[in-house]
DNA sequence: GCCGAACAGATACATTCTGTCTGTATAGAT
DNA sequence: ATCTATACAGACAGAATGTATCTGTTCGGC
């Protein structure tokens, strides 16, 4: 009756599904309103299984935050991947541009700009953050700057606070985002040399 | 024994007496982490008092925001109050300054930056935000703009994209703080016409 | 091809929290 | 003086988290 899987198959699928179903209830209902039993309901499998591969629901958590940053990166960097640069600063705005795009993914805001920031302490955020999104803005920061076409600024603090931009960009409403855009825009010329 | 006290006196005491232990437990342990047999005991009551003001454990931490939201408005106010007006930007970068200074008050980042976000709809803590600092700072882009100080761009996504820097810029390590106000400036004085 | 060891996963349990409900004492009104 | 409404205390029910234990399955050595 039951295909012989190896380990390593059953392992994975379990972590899929506890992963798939835990992103989609933090997505729609946020980290602490969703409960282990109603992931684990949702998962097809029982909490045991939960807490064998997970030290507990924040490392979950954590996990999902991970994947989603990573497909984010992804969809960002696919996005600007065929531009051929016509400059670093426009190179930031339509990286920037990217990004609030792939925001728009149903559930993304919820798990990466509201629950993640409370939830997850700011030492591992950060390390998560470093790791994907915020390198490819520093180096984008970085390039623009050793090409002087921007301002001189301290680099890590501009790439921060860009950072901080674009998330509260990707909180906007829909009918509000372009005027959002057109301002980021305004924002980041008025850094050109 | 007991003194004789009127209801409002004692409401007001109790009441008091329970913002404050919140306060005090929210900002050194996070809201989640913090449970409400913990605040009474601070506070000196039982629960029952606690569940006779508030509705429930949210209601109380609304209530701590609304206030550390009013004080840190009446700090920043105070600090830019002196001020003879020089010109809208340097208006801006003053109140920005005064604002990070206000900030650096402790627990307050906790409790504003990062539980309020994410526990608070964000209709409500639009609500509130908008009632203190952000007025002003909606007030200040409107003095600018009229006057011509910088382009004309949204007011409202401005003012917001603003209010989001600064608070990112809130968040720095002290020794990092020097920077982040360097790079505001920079990023304000771009914006000039 | 068998056997013990390691591992995936299910069940039961203890602890802790939140919100509600009921009861008591005190302040204010009549 | 009595009567009502309010402030507050304490007990209770439900649910959630994390742990400990127990069963079944897979893997490596002989």
């Amino acid at each position: 009756m039951q295909a012989r899987r190896s380990q390593d198959e059953r392992r994975a699928d379990t972590q899929r599904a506890l992963v798939s179903a835990a992103r989609q209830l933090f997505a729609a209902k946020g980290y602490a309103a969703t409960g282990t039993p109603e992931i684990v309901a949702a998962a097809g499998v029982t909490r045991g299984a939960l807490y064998h591969h997970y030290a507990d629901k924040l490392a979950l958590f954590q996990t999902v935050v991970e994947q989603e940053h990573a497909l984010l990166a992804m969809a960002t960097n696919a996005a600007t991947a065929g531009e051929d640069e016509p400059g670093p600063v426009k190179a930031l705005i339509a990286g920037g541009d990217a990004f609030l795009d792939a925001m728009q993914e149903k559930g993304r805001r919820q798990i990466l700009l509201v629950d993640a920031p409370a939830v997850l302490d700011r030492a591992r955020l950060d390390a998560i953050n470093a790791r994907h999104g915020l390198r490819t803005l520093i180096a984008g920061v970085v390039a623009a700057i050793d090409a002087k076409a921007i301002k001189s600024v301290p680099v890590l603090p501009l790439a921060h606070l860009l950072n901080a931009l674009f998330d509260r960009a990707a909180m906007a409403e829909p009918d509000e985002l372009a005027d959002y855009r057109k301002t980021i825009k305004a924002l980041l010329r008025g850094l050109k040399t």
